[in-house]
DNA sequence: GCGTTCTATGTAATCGTTTGCATAAAAGAC
DNA sequence: GTCTTTTATGCAAACGATTACATAGAACGC
């Protein structure tokens, strides 16, 4: 029903030879003369054959399908992430199978089980906060999988990203530069994701190193909407004293937090500096323009695709070295009004 | 390699019975005796059994993975409805295989070939707007589809989505009603897009209703990004005289609109007011916050999910009612200054 | 009690490729 | 010219499920 009803044979028929040369003729072109080739091409083009990707995967064991788990499409950084990652996958002949896990970890295992049942040469997860029963599965099932957005710990597992702890904290270096003293942190929710936690360790370690620390109270942690932002940032700057920095652990939480400083009528970023992280597209046209820490969502999700096509192809897969960030400063900061 | 070693049959010799049980045990339960069922679960469980997904697709001739050609994920309503979409197919037992146009119409049937040749079930597009060649495809490949974001026209495809003309002319009228007379537009790019044109004639529609006309110099076709979304509006606003009401094809258009405005020092709604189309989240946190038609963007995914996988299971599958747009008055819009 | 229907199960063919092995022809070595 | 190696091809056996058909026993009607 789903596949038009021409096969393999009726190719082998028409071109004159076997079934074996037609199927080499067409995954291996090398191997088969000249003339057979010829005779296939045509044959195939005549009948418009498709070849049956089902009976492909159930005989050589491969499916050309790569599992992606993303927290959500939502984020457009990871939208674009995962139209990065598609495009290089379907550029090396592989087709990908989608699960977003909606930042639950729980439910991680259930989600990929539908793709491992389908049939997936490979995995490609976000961070690295796993369960231990996903990475049983994978071994068990001996799937090459890759971390992406994340650095590898001493787990050694193959990972492609960059360093979110440094990357969080040399924004905070930045704000202690312009005198900051009163910080607070609008972070992304802690729990089964090791990047958010990793921002907040980078801004609490760069502050210590200068004598400052950023009390619990002052670390909200929300799920990444505008909306959050906005609540987070409405409850920041009611605290005494009241922050004159804010970090946030991505830029929609930033947006977010820099339209209810607008509702409020607070001056952005002489009352309050604000700062996010990502450089989604829209981060260059708020109002003031947000600095933000540019990510290579895309390159990740190109080398996320070499690195997994290469190891399912058989190449040991070589990890590249940790991409780095770059700090965009913008309208949203400026120097402590304390100062 | 891709899959675990455990097969039916390991399950059938520890549970006992034979691979028809046991393949009827998983896939109708109902037809095997309470007894059989039992020692088949457990069988499953202690080898941790997963069905191989291709070996049951070659067999039924169904893959259970449902192809989605969608213009882009960059646009956060195309996330959604995307995310939506696989969501419900998910919670209904199917995959989706994504394939990205990038609104380009030329190149769609080279982006389904690998869907179809990987084996899908069914297909859902965007639009009204896609080559012979794909539809001969699908209808060659007995290939059931659905067309979303969109509603019927003379062809009698199935359609699951709302008149995009009309949503636009509403937009128009009310822009109409407050007194506006010059009217520009920062459209989508019509080729390959019926939707962008449609909201096109919606608007020149409504105006022409109304004794007034839309004069092509007034109507800027554009990538839908924010930066062409401004430049467009910079051009608009150099015009003479200048439009009082500038209606965009959708939010990213809008906001990259309105972020020129504030760049330019134009007032918004005052001098000039924009619409958006979509209703994207961000729309509500722009400063004003944007007027806009709100689309059902999640509820698009869903029916379609529901429309497809009913008739891949055979159900007749009945398409929806159109579905309903409303305008959102927000603070992008106000009366016009020549009033 | 006998014939009929129904239910649960098993046997084995089948889905459409790929690929190991065998073979024949061509090429190369000496 | 003979022997070995290489190259191109074909035959047929997988791959791992589903399912048509057959069958045996239980249930049922009268």
């Amino acid at each position: 029903m789903a596949a038009s009803s021409t096969k393999l044979i009726d190719v082998a028929r028409l071109a004159q030879v076997s079934t074996a040369t037609v199927s080499r003729a067409l995954s291996n072109p090398g191997r088969v003369s000249a003339q057979a080739l010829r005779r296939v091409e045509s044959a195939v083009q005549q009948l418009r054959y498709v070849p049956h990707g089902a009976a492909r995967a159930l005989r050589s064991q491969r499916t050309r399908a790569i599992g992606a788990v993303v927290p959500t499409l939502s984020n457009a950084i990871f939208a674009d992430y995962t139209q990065a990652l598609h495009k290089a996958l379907e550029a090396r002949g592989y087709r990908m199978l989608l699960a977003c896990n909606e930042y639950d970890p729980v439910s991680e295992e259930a989600l990929v089980a539908p793709l491992l049942e389908h049939g997936i040469d490979a995995l490609v997860l976000v961070g690295r906060d796993h369960s231990a029963g996903l990475f049983r599965n994978m071994e068990e099932h001996r799937l090459p999988y890759v971390l992406t957005w994340t650095t590898s710990d001493s787990s050694e597992r193959p990972c492609i990203g960059f360093r979110n702890r440094e990357a969080a904290a040399h924004v905070a270096d930045y704000l202690i530069d312009l005198q900051h003293r009163e910080f607070a942190m609008i972070a992304g929710i802690g729990r089964g994701n090791d990047r958010a936690r990793e921002r907040v360790e980078g801004v609490r370690m760069a502050l210590a190193a200068r004598g400052l620390q950023l009390k619990p109270a002052r670390i909200l942690e929300s799920p990444y909407s505008f909306m959050a932002g906005r609540q987070a940032m409405r409850k920041l700057m009611s605290l005494t004293p009241q922050p004159t920095a804010v970090i946030c652990g991505n830029d929609v939480l930033a947006i977010g937090a820099l339209a209810e400083c607008h509702a409020m009528g607070v001056d952005v970023p002489r009352t309050v500096s604000i700062t996010g992280f990502d450089d989604m597209q829209m981060a260059s046209i708020t109002i003031p323009p947000l600095t933000t820490v540019r990510v290579p969502t895309e390159k990740l999700g190109q080398l996320a695709a070499d690195y997994i096509v290469n190891r399912v192809e058989g190449a040991e897969g070589t990890v590249t070295p940790e991409l780095t960030v770059d700090l965009v400063v913008r309208g949203t900061t400026g120097p402590s009004r304390n100062r």
